[in-house]
DNA sequence: TTTTCGCTGGGCAATCTGCATAGCGGTGCG
DNA sequence: CGCACCGCTATGCAGATTGCCCAGCGAAAA
């Protein structure tokens, strides 16, 4: 899948987004043009899906993050999918097995404020019923870079 | 917070990260220097938080996503957050109200294989109870522009 | 009114990019 | 064994971009 080189340039890209090819051919002790390669190779994979700006909620005002589980009524799985992404709240949805049928990440300016991004969640037909957690702490980040080298190392 | 003209350049660097801060200048009608000022500023306020690449895990071989609520024996959360955050499938941990304790995202090489990496998880004295609940689609990937929208509308 | 602040528009040297070249060594195949 | 293929190295070059600087300007704040 990938080998130890990828892996690397991964981890160098993480660290340091700013560095461009040339810089990165340096730091890993290879030509410009394998880092070239190497890049373009793992977009076409699609194993890097892009260098997006990380945006953080909490900084744009919406420092409360919870997960809602939904329950949603035979059928009604498309609409309530559609329903649920035009609220700019939600931030991701999920459909799972288990007892609820989607899992969706939420968030508000405020728990408060969370009342009323639930309100307009539910405010749907086709949703049976919601259980919130709300997030208090984050000890573990999103993160790839764990995985990125156990996959580089095999 | 952020204004029209943050939330134009989030988005853009969002829909083309390639581009750089003087293609971003002409094409959001300003001067390279408000870009770079407005990068500048929007990064040291932690808007932005980088530009690191985004790691598909499908495309390293980690194709199935669960999340598990875990119930944590009373004082050991520290303890269990340096556990989790040890395994590399765990993709991120949040501490929650309600019934779990914690929410954790993890990845797995097959369904057979998540098994490994519950147990993995769960080979830990502080967790309680763990239950999973396997992703079978993902209408809304994690996404952030809707906000950015919104908050720079206000 | 004066100061401060953000944006404009320009300039400059240094750097990087995209693209192309040629050589080299390892691998798979007939 | 000989050959073609492929990935990596190394290098070159023109064109574009970056980082940094400055002076002017208009609006908002003091």
């Amino acid at each position: 899948m990938i080998d130890r080189l990828d892996g690397r340039l991964i981890e160098l890209l993480a660290e340091e987004p700013r560095i461009g090819v040339l810089e990165a051919s340096r730091r890993l002790g290879v030509a410009r043009g394998t880092v070239q390669a190497r890049l373009d190779r793992l977009q076409a994979q699609g194993v890097i899906r892009g260098f997006g700006p990380e945006v953080d909620p909490a900084a744009l005002g919406y420092p409360v993050t919870a997960f809602a589980t939904l329950e949603i009524k035979q059928g009604q799985g498309a609409d309530v999918r559609s329903h649920l992404s035009s609220v700019p709240e939600v931030l991701e949805l999920h459909t799972t097995t288990g007892h609820g049928d989607m899992l969706c990440r939420l968030v508000a300016r405020s728990n408060a404020d969370l009342q009323r991004v639930i309100d307009k969640v539910v405010a749907y037909d086709g949703i049976v019923r919601a259980s919130t957690a709300i997030v208090m702490e984050n000890p573990v980040p999103l993160r790839i870079i764990p995985l990125v080298k156990q996959a580089s190392e095999d």
